[in-house]
DNA sequence: CGAGTTATGCTCATACCCAGCATAAGTGGG
DNA sequence: CCCACTTATGCTGGGTATGAGCATAACTCG
């Protein structure tokens, strides 16, 4: 029975002024991880545990990720590690040790950001290299569809898929760590992280956009009490798309999800707006929700 | 650095004759499942091996599904398991060894078969128990919803919650084994499984009935050419609960997942029905459906 | 006071989903 | 051959959700 050490590896989220950070140590370059030890009571409570050693930001909801074991992963001499990977959301606090810090989740993906239109680097750096790198048509389709050219519509949710695209096609540094260590092209779009830390990052952001679809997360992300506006900028940013205002709002009250405070805001700019707050009992009755089948009454 | 030994369990899925199928060893108490080895590429092969060496069934498609380590599970003197269990789909073919053979997953879950109606267990047993049971409105109220009473909707996701529910009142086996051995009361709902396989199987039966509703995972049940009345029965029989037939169609035909193969069907004991078989070449397109949030054009 | 900014209410067309009606095309029994 | 029964398939009519915009309200700043 060979026995592997378990890493774990936390993605943790918050948004902070409109932009989404993530909680990094290793001067921006790692996401915070440790080994599952014998003291740990549960995978989730050994993450807790290395995520506030090495960073003193206290967490909230965490949910899993993924696990990785692929024989990609750095040294496979002495005994293989296991990764278990974790998703959590938090609000922004102040960081200390191990270099730990705040970074926006765009610094390593530039071009996950639409919400100022399709980001230049797409058109000027991205798309060309990957036409010059796909070989059969089968690889153009999937160049066409994860990155929305040609026309084609942007789907926010593909971040896993079009980062492994750029891997695929060489056009990340990760990459030629592996495969041409010594030559670097230069200025591969984004920032690189350590071992396969940009893999995982993409993960956990694909797994966000996808579940802010379905399920109010947002709750952990925002301040006790905010307005309509904020709470569309928080999903924009997550999203890395603009929303409808008007029917955002809709969305949202419709859901019963948020009541007044009674308090306005007033450094809107504008017309003060109101100030909403989370409801707390309306937990579980979301579960009740989610159906596309077309189902039977009797 | 301590070491853990890697576990990996598999809940591979078909189904046949309208009923939901899973493949189990030990005279259908566990699921197929082995330890992490070095001579495995990655996690997903070693659990290819795994089934195929106790069951030689076949295997298709394969998902993780969750990664476990939490310390009620099994003997924890020795250093801790990790167990990372996967989700697949096959059609069922003829199984050997280890005393394996194919499941009704309703077996383990007859209350979540609600295609004849609310099974007359929850009503007889399961609710009036609970209600004994449960302590706090809260828990009351988590009865209720999970479980569809008064009159509230049945929703066929909540598996997991509904078996954890049922864990934590007492009122299956394998809760009985670990807090008060000895005394078992007769007649708990459902047949149990070996250690926590029986939470895992529901996970996947979980996943499997949500996954259902935004991919169409049923290309790998089905054989190569089907009617649409057998289609629906499958899903119906992954649901749990019936369909409206003509919508059932609707639904179909505008995915324009099939194509007709110019047969027909003609044991149908009515009318002869079309037979319909997958088109190969959608895959692609799949990915760019999804979306809840209002977005914006430019 | 006017320009600019944000908040908020409402409308309208479209797409999609629920539920059922109606008809077609087989089977088996008298 | 006719009838009762079963399944297949087409279609409609009402509801609800969604996309896109118009219009107005209520502030700040110069």
């Amino acid at each position: 029975m060979p026995a592997a050490s378990t890493e774990l590896i936390a993605v943790i989220v918050a948004v902070t002024g409109g932009d989404p950070r993530v909680l990094t140590i290793a001067d921006a370059r790692a996401l915070p991880s440790g080994s599952f030890e014998s003291g740990h009571r549960s995978l989730q409570a050994g993450l807790r545990s290395w995520v506030e050693q090495q960073t003193h930001q206290p967490l909230g909801y965490v949910e899993q990720l993924y696990t990785f074991a692929d024989s990609d992963r750095g040294a496979e001499a002495a005994g293989r590690t296991i990764s278990v990977s974790y998703l959590g959301l938090t609000r922004e606090a102040r960081v200390t040790g191990q270099a730990a810090g705040w970074q926006s989740w765009y610094r390593y993906f530039p071009w996950e950001d639409q919400r100022g239109g399709t980001p230049a680097m797409i058109c000027a750096q991205i798309a060309p290299a990957l036409r010059r790198w796909a070989a059969s048509p089968v690889q153009q389709q999937r160049a066409v569809i994860t990155f929305g050219l040609d026309g084609r519509p942007w789907n926010e949710e593909l971040v896993l898929q079009r980062y492994e695209l750029l891997y695929e096609a060489g056009l990340v540094e990760e990459w030629h760590r592996r495969h041409a260590p010594g030559q670097l092209p230069q200025s591969l779009p984004g920032e690189p992280m350590a071992v396969d830390h940009r893999r995982i990052l993409a993960t956990g952001i694909a797994r966000l956009r996808t579940k802010i679809k379905y399920r109010p997360v947002f709750f952990e992300l925002m301040p006790d009490s905010f307005t309509l506006l904020t709470l569309q900028q928080t999903v924009e940013a997550l999203a890395g798309r603009l929303l409808h205002k008007q029917n955002f709002r809709r969305l949202i009250d419709s859901q019963n999800l948020v009541e007044e405070t009674g308090a306005m805001a007033t450094e809107t700019g504008g017309r003060p707006a109101k100030l909403f707050r989370f409801r707390g009992d309306v937990q579980d009755e979301r579960a009740i929700a989610g159906t596309k089948l077309p189902l039977l009454r009797s």
